[in-house]
DNA sequence: CTGAAAGCGCTTACAG
DNA sequence: CTGAAAGCGCTTACAG
């Protein structure tokens, strides 16, 4: 209802070089604080700037100096603690470094992550960030490397992709959740992850596509194989991707003959809905059944019992993912690098000791 | 380490004009899918397009149309369940139409929340969401406007603005929930937020300088003074900015002479940090506190006892901001308006019905 | 239907 | 220290 909202043309180098009359040059040269200027002249040009409220276009400075200082980012899905943690650790880095931080988001998807990677080249940002949905199909990852864009990926690693990738120390974290539960008295676990689940049980962990919960499975499976247990790939759920599938794999789970006495959670999204899964089914924990989750989400403190958890400590994932993509872009010279942030297991109360 | 990382001069319409032995303008034709081009030719470029491994550069077209696509959105704090839902929200509103967003976080701060602006008109953003951290210090948003940025208030309202806002219903809200305790029989309420409180006590609810809380708290004053309870302003209380601020908020005022048997949040963060501060006080709830929490976040239907909670419908709050705004860049005449998304309480286990 | 030229708003050598 | 000119990679009239 403004008359003024109506986008009149923005104020430019020349608006601002012709009210100071000097060059355009000379004006460009102070608005954009490079080249030698008088202190005269330089006041001159600041002071019409100011009365013309002159505002760089980026735009054209980018186009000139080929950078956009602009990080692009695309996560899984923003609404899950992890990732909005991730990304701000990734943006306070950022911004440190004088970057901008831009953020698609794939919903796991690998159609949305591709269009999300060729939008955010096409948009010209210096480098990028992304957490494959699938680490089996990185075509869309090689062009990105081929032209010529720096990139990091987070949370998941591609070791032929050879490019950096900032990931939790996975296997670890997995081997020292269950060898905890095994101490804990414990002999039959299950694994529970959102994974997609393609066509039925899981009979090869290798064919898992990301290699975040794969390595975590690793672990958790050669634990309890150095145990003795049996047929540790039994008790390894996937497709708890919402709660009503959650609930199918619970009762599932719950319902067998020789049912799983502590569930390991693959996240916090997934550890929600088995609380609530187990909930539903009259099930107290730990007393019925222990768990033990990823992540330090907020839920996971008030419940009770409250959880016992993996800290992930996923805002130093985000910054150090952020430090390591600023290095690439300002061209450091770096071995091309795994880097692990190490977790711990917090113990809360949902872990129950068996005895025997 | 590989070879092909260095950047490389990125293929052009020039690269491909060449190659398709066409002129610039035709081979930008098809790229650009405008004008009109024979099939044949069409063919041709793009064959050689596909061979190139042609990438549009966003930047240069976003010169030479003068729109970048690109909706900014300026939120106050995206690790906070609310925001990152909204932001979902105006996402996915934002993509159908064909625009992309970018996300700046002010952390509630008004310099950050200018630098933001600042930043994101210059990268030329069609359009911009704001949360303004105050509504009382505006010469920033006052600039969008000048600069002929569309724009659309989120969560907050500034009616001196005469600009789009969405927002919840929060007095409407307030007073439903306000209204509920008393129906079950509470006398004594109070209303806990994290705004900063401006050295010690509330005296004049008109001095929040946040809409949204201030609304709420006088939904809230209203009800207690209608009900004819003495000094309702004396139960609000600002400044539960973290935990250690709200166990102090919190024991200050249970340890009062009349304390009060209901508490209302005025965010699930706030919402929170007072049930971690009841239960580190040993209080009970609802036997001996009772609450109710802005915001269906996730934590509260998993604590015992679930939490009554004001469902405010974020996600459509984002997607009818982003819807907004989009008009408004395509420039539908439509007046100035206030959307209110209307919210309901959910009725758990947090109120305890008090005796009489 | 196709092409040559100008322009978007900056920065970057190159002269002076 | 200051200026005139070219260029970044597109799109947009304007001719033909």
């Amino acid at each position: 209802m403004e008359d003024s909202a109506h986008s009149k043309r923005s104020v430019t180098v020349a608006d601002v070089a012709k009210a100071a009359k000097v060059s355009k040059a000379t004006a460009a040269r102070v608005l954009g604080g490079y080249g030698v200027v008088s202190a005269k002249i330089t006041d001159q040009v600041m002071a019409s700037a100011a009365a013309l409220e002159y505002r760089p276009n980026e735009l054209a400075r980018s186009m000139s100096t080929g950078r956009s200082g602009i990080i692009g980012v695309v996560v899984g899905d923003i609404e899950n603690a992890f990732f909005s943690l991730a990304v701000r650790g990734i943006s306070d880095a950022a911004r440190l470094a004088g970057f901008n931080v831009i953020i698609a988001n794939s919903g796991e998807q690998l159609d949305a992550e591709k269009s999300a990677v060729d939008l955010l080249i096409g948009k010209r940002v210096d480098g990028l960030i992304v957490t494959p949905a699938r680490c089996d199909n990185i075509d869309h990852l090689r062009d990105i490397r081929r032209a010529g864009v720096p990139l990091v990926l987070f949370d998941r690693a591609i070791p032929e992709l050879d490019v950096d990738a900032v990931t939790g120390d996975d296997q670890d974290a997995a081997v020292t959740a269950t060898r905890y539960l095994i101490g804990q008295g414990h002999r039959r676990l299950a694994y529970v992850s959102a994974m997609d689940a393609e066509g039925g049980g899981l009979t090869d962990v290798g064919r898992i596509s990301n290699s975040a919960v794969r390595e975590r499975v690793e672990g958790f499976v050669s634990v309890l194989t150095e145990a003795g247990l049996p047929n540790p790939l039994h008790y390894v759920r996937l497709g708890a991707t919402d709660q009503q599938q959650t609930d199918g794999v619970i009762k599932r789970l719950v319902s067998e003959g020789s049912s799983p006495t502590a569930l390991l959670a693959s996240d916090s999204l997934v550890g929600l809905r088995i609380f609530k899964s187990l909930q539903s089914l009259g099930l107290s924990i730990p007393s019925d059944v222990s768990m033990i989750c990823f992540l330090d989400a907020d839920w996971t403190s008030v419940t009770v019992p409250p959880i016992t958890i993996i800290d992930q400590r996923v805002y130093e994932m985000g910054k150090l993912a952020s430090e390591r993509l600023v290095a690439r872009i300002e061209r450091t010279p770096l071995a091309v690098e795994r880097l692990r942030v190490s977790t711990r297991l917090v113990v809360r109360g949902s872990v129950a000791t068996i005895g025997r």
